[in-house]
DNA sequence: CGGGATCCCCAGGGATACTG
DNA sequence: CAGTATCCCTGGGGATCCCG
């Protein structure tokens, strides 16, 4: 059965099929992968690479408020996820580069705009709230 | 002191200013509007209702593995936040419809592809891990 | 400097039961 | 049908200490 355009805003359109199929089940690994893409830390360490290559130290003052074990779970997650490039040099004192891969820098393409988005409706969404 | 561009790969571009000073710091309205969106069933029910009003059982059964509290607590918080419409109408038994707000079109519209990204890449990654 | 290992806590979230 | 209320629990995540 259709429903006429007039009854839903004429924004509203059909997901593509296999992606509806694909994202809504329970147990499927797109869930997964959104999880962790979207995970609260996630994104500000995918924004931050998103400028370029960034020591440790630079990433845990970039995301304020990170805890170092989030730092450390999140990366190593986004790493499995070949979404970020470790890069460590056997120097004393220590350093370590992050960057983002190939695929990390899809992804990131697809999140600076929604950041943007979030800091651009923030004041309005908060003060719509009283 | 500047890098030279062949020092990172070359998709990687400055933010913004004001986005990147608007969203790293911790207080900050943008993260809080940010986690709102980006949560676990946040994403799964805007993209169910990009598609178009959708009642409750629909939503609870679309976004499958949700229970009863969490799906009462998304939708009241994307309400708040003005992205979600709540139509309830008085009769018995009640039928209550959830559609998108223009603000939260605007939305969708961004994670529409973030959301077939990754499902797209989903496969690539759990590959990847073993 | 860049983590790993531990301990510990509370709130996020599930399950169940009830109601207008 | 569309929620609310309640109980209960576990695992996400902070704090701290240590090590190469």
């Amino acid at each position: 059965m259709k429903v006429s355009a007039s009854d839903r805003p004429p924004q509203a359109a059909p997901l593509p099929v296999d992606l509806a199929d694909g994202v809504f089940p329970a147990g499927c690994p797109s869930r997964t992968v959104l999880d962790h893409v979207t995970s609260k830390w996630g994104v500000l360490i995918l924004l931050a690479l998103s400028e370029g290559e960034q020591r440790w130290s630079d990433l845990r003052r970039r995301a304020e408020g990170i805890s170092e074990k989030m730092l450390a779970q999140t990366l190593k997650t986004l790493e499995r996820d070949g979404l970020v490039r470790r890069d460590a040099q056997p120097v004393i004192p220590p350093r370590v580069d992050y960057s983002l891969t190939e695929r990390g820098y899809g992804l990131s393409a697809l999140l600076v705009p929604l950041v943007a988005w979030a800091f651009e409706n923030a004041e309005d969404i908060v003060n719509g709230q009283r």
